[in-house]
DNA sequence: GTCTATAACTGGATAGAC
DNA sequence: GTCTATCCAGTTATAGAC
């Protein structure tokens, strides 16, 4: 009965109909997500993503068209979810307070990739990760990443701006590339501060390191952009 | 006569013993470093390194092996010169001072770094790209990373302590990822703030992003290290 | 929708001549 | 040292059966 999906297909590759084939479609991109977060987009073939994902390779393409599309279709699935939610909470939060601090516009900015990061799914931090790796190499998902993320920046340096009414655009930017160096790394979970550490820090304790993020940062932006003081 | 070379040679592959041998060594280094700073280790192909150091494959694992070797002889090439400089200026300015301050061993930790990205050599502003990355993938270089990079950094982090009494070595290591991520997402030159701040920041203009650095960063340690304040 | 089979090609690596 | 020629494993992608 639920395979009866013929009546209702017929739609493009890329977009299918049946609630089953939906399934099949989300597991493979589970199965890409953990790949090329793991070991970017070419070290992964796609016979791993369709071994993994308990399929064959002609589906992949069947769904995704080739290699590029199905990585643009990983990186797509979350993006929009994830950035909206965070531009509502910069909205919140500029409406909430007369006078935002720059601790409070980070929080808003960073508040739900601290909360699904901690919701025990574990594939937000893989994605994560995968958002990690993108930045690195805008060659492969430059576009998307501006397209989808670059308004929320826009939006916090604005309410940043009110915060530091001294601050310039042109630092703006620069503290914000400073602020997104940080959370890439960290996001990241690239296990060098463990061992660095000798074990004190875990790379992937990412509350641990969300606690020291905000206040780190907040008084960078103040020591770049108030340039009153000194 | 200069190219009679089989006199002295017979050394083991990776140590060749010729001048002109040694230089089209350096050739092929060269190539790969700019490739793999470009593309990512698994986004080269032996063909492709070949091609521009205007040679064959199999001069290539002649020299090194393998792939991996080739790109192990690229990273170890400039780390310990570069790595056994800076250590010599965190420990000249420890011995400078009675007194050291977070921003002057950050000067002294970054200094030979940001003295040949300005020099011009190129070539160095590409493998500095090329430590960007392999920062993200440890799986590739964290040895050879913590290897050459390890010690600099816990000399770096003891001087800051003593600037910074107050600190705790766990707030030290964290903050120290956070300053990693800067310089990190500094030396790849990602072209991403070049974008969002529609051409007002150029992502290459490494000294425009340096002379923020320091002082954002020696803040941001300040405001997380010394928890007396607030 | 999902599969098998295979085409068409590219990759790293090696043997052996010079 | 440096080359040509080549092996062969693994790659993306497609055709066509079910």
């Amino acid at each position: 009965m639920e395979d009866q999906e013929h009546a209702v297909s017929g739609g493009s590759p890329g977009r299918p109909r049946g609630v089953k084939a939906e399934e099949t479609r989300q597991r493979i991109l589970d199965a890409a997500e953990k790949l090329f977060s793991e070991n970017s987009f070419n070290g992964v073939t796609i016979r791993q993503v369709a071994n993994l994902s308990g399929v064959n390779t002609a589906l992949l393409h069947y769904y995704f068209v080739n290699k590029r599309g199905l990585f643009e279709s990983v990186f797509e699935r979350r993006a929009a979810e994830l950035n909206s939610e965070r531009m509502a909470a910069l909205e919140a939060y500029s409406r909430s307070t007369e006078k935002p601090t720059v601790k409070g516009a980070m929080s808003a900015f960073l508040g739900p990739i601290l909360e699904r990061a901690a919701s025990g799914e574990v594939f937000w931090k893989t994605y994560f990760a995968l958002i990690a790796q993108v930045s690195n190499t805008p060659e492969l998902g430059g576009d998307m990443m501006s397209r989808h993320f670059d308004p929320v920046i826009q939006r916090l340096l604005d309410v940043i701006q009110q915060a530091l009414p001294n601050a310039d655009r042109e630092n703006l930017y620069w503290c914000y590339q400073l602020f997104s160096g940080s959370i890439m790394l960290t996001l990241s979970q690239n296990g060098r501060v463990d061992r660095l550490s000798d074990g004190l820090c875990r790379s992937d304790d990412l509350a641990a390191i969300f606690d020291r993020l905000i206040p780190y940062s907040a008084a960078g932006f103040a020591a770049v952009c108030e340039d009153t003081v000194e």
